[in-house]
DNA sequence: ACCCGGTAGTGACTTTGGTCACTGTGCCCT
DNA sequence: AGGGCACAGTGACCAAAGTCACTACCGGGT
């Protein structure tokens, strides 16, 4: 039954610092949903229900393009919440959202959230900053988007995966791509084929060693060298 | 001396709210200051200091590239404030601002702001919902600039400026630009050239009429036709 | 074994975006 | 009148992004 629900409100930042009382005035107003990998939790333009947090798994929060294209803009993992915003405002989600794993989220209706907030001032204070955080990540996307090519934003990728989660081995970094092309290309803002043709070009140049989801960075300092070369 | 202060931060969604006496104990606190035409407010990365709002003229947010290019982020007019967030989660500005014609703000301290925040829960609220309309904008950004052409945008924008400021006349919605194609631009995410080509190919292709500055648009149904195209 | 659906790699091509280098134009200044 | 300056238009390129169509591989199913 994985983790009581109180266990993962401590874990995220909107409520870590609710003391015991409250916590317990907020728990039972709290939904445990599941979702399994692919599944829509709610799509662009719906109206908003409430906030989510998610406790085990992955959101995949994206805009979908008329053309059925995919950017991401932002990736959820335990301990995240999502969707604060149109809790607050009243308008409706400005994007979709979809589990890339199987996941467990816990729910609060936009009433019993709001309410809250109102007795806990405090807890409007950490809204404020979970989403400056948030806008400060979707100026990082318009900068990329603007003013870098897809080789750029790969190799960034790439970079970010091996020094959060990247095993240094004999030959270099160990990564593992926990996604497919398809999904990578929507993190990237580009498509399929893109991502296929730049990640052989940087293993033709030797930056990379490419076995199917596993990379091996041979060459860090060369990878960020590119990242900002004018070519 | 063009208008009093708390004339001016009634007009702000932030403040408007406020009793007399609220208002008597924020006004002290707030300075007047000017720009001209061009000037820099603060640069990216740059501590913050305060919040900011808009009393007369415009500023633009925006990000610059190593290359120089320039992507807007956000222009304010009268009455709307800006730089709430570095104020409250303490990290530095995430863009920069000028102002793009003569301009005067407010500006409170952060100490300041912050103290008004905790004394006046609401204001919180209030900010919350500026940042949220903020944050939707951002990712309107990204969507146009993830999933759309130059001129796609490009369109767009006129026809937002149609429908907002535009005068209908017999052959067509005048529009006025108010600004060089190279902060157009910098709106848009492309470069002068494009803009300036994409305009004549507009008027070429006979949904406009460009002089200068002024635009007679004579198509508004063809050009929204033409947003959505795929050609 | 066989077929299938999801996933990847790639060649050939088109369109879009961006750069460079100029030219032209209007305006302000002295 | 002439010089300087910001701004706009454009031709010639080149590079990046995206599209289409196809092949191939892998891992389940039944």
């Amino acid at each position: 039954m994985s983790e009581g629900s109180e266990a993962i409100l401590r874990k995220t930042p909107l409520f870590a610092s609710l003391t015991e009382t409250e916590m317990h005035a907020l728990a039972p107003r709290v939904m445990k949903r599941r979702f399994q990998r692919g599944e829509l939790l709610f799509g662009e333009g719906d109206a908003c229900t409430g906030l989510f947090l998610v406790a085990s798994g992955k959101i995949r929060i994206f805009k979908l393009s008329p053309s059925g294209r995919e950017q991401v803009l932002a990736v959820e993992g335990p301990g995240s919440s999502f969707a604060e915003l149109p809790v607050f405002d009243g308008g409706n989600y400005p994007a979709a959202a979809s589990a890339s794993e199987d996941t467990e989220v816990l729910f609060i209706s936009r009433k019993d959230f709001q309410n809250f907030c109102r007795e806990h001032p405090d807890v409007a204070l950490k809204v404020i900053a979970v989403v400056g955080s948030r806008l400060r990540r979707l100026v990082g996307i318009i900068e990329e988007l603007s003013f870098t090519t897809v080789r750029q934003r790969l190799i960034a990728l790439i970079l970010r995966l091996a020094e959060a989660g990247g095993t240094p081995s004999k030959e270099g970094v160990r990564v593992e791509l926990a996604m497919s092309h398809q999904d990578l290309a929507g993190e990237l803002g580009t498509v399929r084929e893109l991502v296929s043709r730049n990640l052989s070009r940087l293993q033709a140049e030797g930056f990379l060693e490419v076995d199917g989801r596993k990379i091996v960075v041979r060459d860090m300092a060369g990878l960020k060298r590119e990242q900002s070369a004018a070519e």
